[in-house]
DNA sequence: TCAACACATCGATAGGTGTCGATACTACCC
DNA sequence: GGGTAGTATCGACACCTATCGATGTGTTGA
């Protein structure tokens, strides 16, 4: 277990200052990549993915709880669920108006995973 | 559960035609949001992400299987089990050279992947 | 042929996750 | 205030997953 490789990794300074970390730019860290991985497991389910994509294409950006739940054909305990975990995630912002919670997408927080897959 | 909304979503064709799913194009079917799922929950692990940016930042392009144990810090097995699930997704790719395996990262695929989360 | 090494696979286990139904919380309306 | 409706949380369950140690498989070299 020692014959192949053995050069050595690109220093940050070698692969640039990090800002957003970047899967591209040099090894991760065990602290960056949990940060990463949080945000990917967090698009990393088919239902979440599909909430994720609703509220790109809802033309008020913006949907309510309600409406979830019949076209994901998912009880509202549970895209309770989902959302909470894209809200924390950082992916989605509820605001709660009256009786309804309007959930909008934050493309900022997508851009930056996105970011972090390549250039 | 029915006042708010109910505008419909974009259909396929008002948003383009479906060449490789995107979660911004239009509201993703749940065939779709699987296939996307799948590929995000493998990049949705530290072990695994730290893997493809080592193998981002490798001069060579690939890493053998034992060069990954001491870095990552987990045992042969839990490596080859990452390594298996990151295959299977289409990420990297092993040549058997001899005794050792080499990985390499498939950078068409992360793009694929990247791609899917904006334009 | 046999020993040594690299890697994959297996079995077991602890912890995480998606799901539901039920319940609690919050806001509106009569 | 009480009923109604939308949302969040809870408890329970089945399933998945990350991890390890042990074992199996394939390759090299003596």
């Amino acid at each position: 277990m020692a014959e192949p490789n053995s050069a050595t990794p690109l220093t940050e300074e070698e692969a640039g200052p990090v800002c957003c970390p970047s899967v591209l730019a040099a090894p991760l860290e065990a602290v960056e990549a949990a940060e990463l991985a949080r945000g990917f497991s967090a698009i990393g389910d088919p239902v979440r993915l599909r909430v994720l994509s609703m509220l790109a294409a809802a033309p008020q950006g913006e949907i309510c709880v309600c409406d979830f739940v019949i076209p994901l054909a998912k009880s509202q305990g549970t895209v309770s669920h989902h959302l909470k975990i894209l809200s924390e995630a950082g992916l989605v912002h509820g605001d709660r108006l009256g009786k309804w919670v309007w959930y909008s997408l934050d493309r900022a927080r997508l851009a930056a995973l996105r970011g972090a897959l390549g250039s």
